[in-house]
DNA sequence: TGCTAAATCTCGAAC
DNA sequence: GTTCGAGGTTTAGCA
């Protein structure tokens, strides 16, 4: 972690040169003018606002305010850093579609450079317990007429997901995956049917329900005489709320332990 | 500006909520977890990041790679710092839609404060001279017939951005405003034209454009036998592009004097 | 205030 | 690489 707090130009250029060939991540709060021609065009007069370089080459203008940054660059892109008369300039180029940002700072007041270590995971929060709940509330989600019979359904070779009765009676087996299901949950949703057949029962669907097919999945469901159904995870999430409003305290000791 | 480097928890608090109450922008380098709940639902685990807290509550988590903030909050939104456990938590509650984000920083390595004042003006496309000359190159832009004598032609009362003779040779004086037209606008223009008639001319039009009216223009335009043509910047610097491909050549020497 | 349409949309996955 | 779809889309313009 280095800061710099009223840099020269020279020392700045330097920083920032070294800071990028380094792959680390740079703060600079000065006084600047911005240009920009691509897509779009813009510009910006004098004032003071803090920008961002990221190691990957995205490239952020904040004003004091706004959600928004007022000028950017996404990642890709390609820095350069030089005096020009009394100024300092950045500029950013990105290759497809060129497009093309100018800094021009009159003033530097700080520069921050830093290597940031980040690993955690992100998920936006819609797991597989959530997507079975959701059509559990409100099963036309699945499809008009389903009715739930059990959730999480023992069987020898696990645990199905969804156990129902579609609208014309026929008892209906439903595998769940988050994101892209794969061949591998296409197999197992039969493996579940197969089993079933073996106790008795000999009309059984079988459904799919994810938010994504990898790769000859689709032929692979078909072939197999199952079927595929495509869940979003936003809806899910809008009828989780719906069902579940008072039940939503939040905890933060268990937020912390669960982490 | 203020910098603390690997500031106390108890220092961390403090001056965070100092600069919150003083409309100080506030940048955090450190370890954290995050959480949102709201329109989703997204967890986030430990890495290192880079927080930022604006004066007009927006909040932006961003990652050391990537343009879009992992986490967010619009402007409006409330900020709460504490001291949890060995943590520093930091909350962001919005009204509505109600929407949280929580913060646990592990740790906090560096905490900027500084107290930005920006009132550049941003433009996107085109500015007023750019409209001028969108129609200048394409009149058809105002109307069809309408031919171009002069831009910013001196009057005692100031520069009429465009002046020129309509389709049927009628004296035309148009007067450009990039955005939201005033009812100063349109006084303005009737100035000119009765500067003009004061010279003679007796029948003259006057066009108000702009890419629209502020409450009650319209009534006065109309009181005053005026007329307003609505032009789109984006449009405006679709014809400039087209005209000014060969010169499009930037002068940063240019720039800088233009600015 | 609520809806509609555009955005320098961004981001990710499929083709 | 290009295209297509979803998003905590965001943002601006109007009714």
């Amino acid at each position: 972690m280095k800061v710099l707090k009223n840099p020269s130009r020279k020392e700045t250029v330097e920083v920032i040169q070294d800071a990028i060939r380094d792959g680390e991540l740079i703060i600079l709060i000065g006084s600047l003018r911005g240009d920009y021609r691509g897509r779009a065009s813009s510009k910006l007069g004098e004032g003071e606002r803090m920008v961002i370089l990221k190691p990957d080459g995205a490239l952020l203008v904040h004003r004091p305010y706004g959600h928004s940054p007022v000028n950017w660059q996404p990642p890709g892109s390609r820095f350069e850093v030089k005096i020009f008369k009394n100024y300092i300039l950045i500029e950013s180029i990105r290759g497809g579609p060129i497009e093309k940002i100018m800094l021009l700072f009159s003033r530097v007041d700080l520069i921050v450079i830093s290597k940031l270590k980040d690993e955690g995971e992100f998920s936006l929060y819609v797991d597989e317990n959530d997507i079975r709940d959701s059509i559990f509330f409100e099963p036309t989600l699945l499809e008009d007429g389903f009715r739930v019979i059990s959730r999480e359904k023992r069987l020898p070779t696990g645990f199905v997901d969804l156990f129902g009765i579609d609208k014309n009676n026929r008892l209906t087996v439903v595998e769940i995956k988050k994101k892209i299901a794969s061949k591998e949950s296409v197999i197992q949703l039969k493996r579940y049917i197969d089993n079933l057949k073996l106790d008795g029962e000999s009309d059984i669907r079988g459904i799919l329900v994810a938010s994504g097919l990898s790769k000859g999945c689709q032929e692979l469901i078909e072939a197999l005489g199952l079927e595929y159904k495509r869940v979003y995870p936003k809806k899910c999430y809008e009828i989780l709320q719906r069902h579940r409003r008072g039940d939503r305290q939040e905890d933060l000791s268990r937020w912390l332990e669960s982490a």
